[in-house]
RNA sequence: GCAGAUGUAAUCUAGUCUGGUAGGAUUCAAGCUUCCCAAGCUUGCUGCUCGGGUUCAAAUCCCGGCAUCUGCACCA
């Protein structure tokens, strides 16, 4: 579907728009109106169902603005970090250590100062017309605020909602009872300072997202549920290699997805997806090249579906490893592992030395401490009872007399180990999949739009009117709107125009029902129920009205079983 | 970020070359009409992307910003 019919439906309507218009917009920046926010609430709910209720995942909610070390120990702050060069003769903007990729080692590693000595020394000049190039800047994709009015700490705006859900491991761990595999969900904004965003609302600075990160024991990568599903087909185009149908469990034995709860969540978010209304035809699952691989990915599917745009990505499910826990770890010190219990336990015998401090004190006065240190590290093979020891202590061997220490046997009980856990992380892009929903529901016949959206989906879910806003049937309509509200299903109102121009109002915000308040309602206490999709019409008992709504809004019935 | 094109109401558009009251259609709103699929009639609301310059006078000419589109580059 042509994005600019899509722009002009989504503005017109109040889906969605371009933010900050009367000030001459903001690239990057768009704002939900009531259709769309609401359709934005059915996508996280439909959302939620699945993650939370459905598969047991719990949910956070956390910063946005976050400290500098985050996203040193995240990688962000280097990887996310571009060093562009500018040629000073055709204005031509390269990458830095693109140009040097042949040139010396690892040139996505060096400073500023390495990159502008390394060109300087190679002698690069611009590639398409060989004029000078300028110094290389640096261009960081994330947003920069500082915490605290008079400087304090750098902080960056959230780059994905991910972060919180690692560095907050040790204390979800607690709330899972310490068992591995469980999971945790994010909904929220990320932030993204993009070079020069285009394509509406698919390519934004400023973008909704819903993530897991679910952890697993890297040795038994399983998720309940697997088996049930695990015939069901998907359609993949695997890194090298055909597009094609393949199952689940194909799949995964044939080493093309790398293990079963990757192929598992592909398979959710291909349900998801569907359930909110998007054309399986036009759906593909493509995998990473190993080249395009995140910095901290080890193997990643894209869902991606066929827009006016062309191939969109709009849920990316990665297998990251044990990168970003690892990380964490290394950068704060905090113990974020999970304890894996052996199935018995083990006896082990260790022999240690434990230093004699009052014999060691004043013997060696300040240096005793120094030596025990020395002593307590060695190891039991180190030492033969009754004989001194030499210790090295910066880089003068000294002799420690046997009464300075003694050697002890003793066995403990090892009942497991520590181990850094492996993520899988669905995360899907929110405001790419709104528009993917209405583009595969957008249809046109003689200028006459219907957006054919899942009553899940569908941002309203009754229009609601009387034939003619008089003789009391405007009162009746409106008593039926109340009773529908009042059961949490959201309506719309509308008596002025004609009978018509209403339907068609709803039908181009995918409403998917009205009901109709007639003359005859007078006599037989019944109004009409108008189908989007036919158009067809039944009447059924005003009575029975709210039942049947909150029925057909559930999906407990369909339209061609009620009346 | 670079190059080119474009910018008139919620939408589509005339007017820009050649400076002189901004026009139409759709939408929207109020009303009439026993009105079930964008019917008709009456009435009404909303606009020259922003800033500066030239000029008696700028939607129109000049400069700059912003935004959109196309191509390049970028895109965890």
């Amino acid at each position: 579907m042509d994005p600019n019919t899509i722009l002009a439906l989504a503005k017109r309507r109040g889906f969605f728009f371009p933010s900050f218009e009367i000030y001459g917009g903001m690239a990057g920046m768009f704002d939900y109106g009531p259709l769309g926010s609401s359709m934005k609430n059915n996508i996280e709910k439909l959302w939620r169902d699945h993650y939370v209720l459905g598969e047991g995942l719990a949910e956070i909610f956390s910063p946005i603005i976050s400290p500098e070390e985050v996203f040193i120990a995240s990688g962000h702050l280097s990887e996310f970090t571009d060093f562009s060069v500018q040629c000073t003769k055709c204005n031509q903007a390269y990458r830095a250590d693109n140009l040097l990729e042949d040139v010396v080692d690892n040139p996505d590693s060096m400073s500023k100062e390495e990159l502008h000595s390394a060109m300087t020394e190679h002698n690069i000049r611009c590639p398409s017309c060989k004029g000078e190039l300028s110094e290389p800047e640096s261009v960081n994709l994330m947003f920069k605020t500082m915490v605290g009015p008079l400087g304090g700490r750098d902080g960056y705006m959230r780059p994905e909602t991910a972060q919180a859900m690692f560095f907050n491991f040790h204390l979800l761990y607690r709330f899972f009872r310490e068992k591995l595999p469980f999971g945790i969900v994010q909904l929220g904004k990320g932030f993204r300072n993009e070079i020069s965003p285009r394509q509406g609302i698919t390519r934004l600075r400023e973008f909704n997202m819903m993530e897991a990160e679910i952890f697993f024991d890297p040795d038994n990568k399983k998720w309940p549920g697997f088996e049930e599903v695990s015939s069901r087909k998907l359609r993949l185009l695997p890194d090298g290699a055909e597009e094609g149908e393949m199952s689940l469990e194909d799949a995964v034995g044939q080493g093309i997805i790398a293990n079963e709860p990757l192929a598992y969540f592909m398979h959710v978010t291909r349900d998801i997806l569907i359930s909110a209304g998007l054309d399986e035809d036009k759906l593909r699952f493509r995998q990473h090249l190993k080249t395009e691989m995140a910095h901290y990915a080890a193997d990643c599917w894209d869902c991606e579906a066929l827009t006016g745009y062309g191939w969109l990505e709009l849920v990316g499910i990665a297998d990251r490893g044990c990168f970003d826990l690892q990380s964490h770890i290394d950068h704060s010190d905090a113990e974020l592992t999970a304890f894996l219990r052996y199935p018995e336990s083990k006896e082990v015998e260790t022999t240690s030395v434990v230093p004699n401090l009052s014999a060691l004190g004043p013997l060696f006065k300040g240096r005793a401490g120094v030596i025990a240190d020395k002593l307590g590290n060695l190891s039991g093979e180190d030492i033969v009872r009754g004989v001194p020891v030499d210790v090295d202590v910066d880089g003068e061997i000294i002799s420690i007399p046997p009464e300075c220490f003694e050697v002890t046997t003793e066995k403990k009980t090892i009942s497991g180990e520590r181990i850094v856990p492996h993520v899988i992380e669905p995360s899907y892009g929110l405001d790419r999949i709104l528009y993917t929903i209405l583009d595969h529901n957008y249809h046109e016949v003689d200028d006459y739009v219907t957006l054919r959206l899942p009553i899940t989906i569908a941002p309203v879910k009754f229009g609601v009117f009387p034939l003619m806003a008089k003789d009391g049937l405007d009162d009746t309509a409106l008593s039926i709107d109340k009773k529908l509200r009042k059961k949490g299903i959201l309506t719309y109102f509308d008596s002025s125009g004609t009978i018509g121009r209403r339907y068609a109002r709803m039908d181009e915000a995918g409403t998917p029902f009205c009901i109709t308040v007639d003359y005859e309602s007078k006599e037989d206490g019944c109004v009409t129920v108008r189908d989007r999709d036919t158009k067809d019409q039944k009447r059924i008992k005003i009575d029975d009205v709210a039942g049947v709504a909150a029925s057909l809004d559930d999906g407990s019935i369909t339209f061609d079983k009620i009346g």
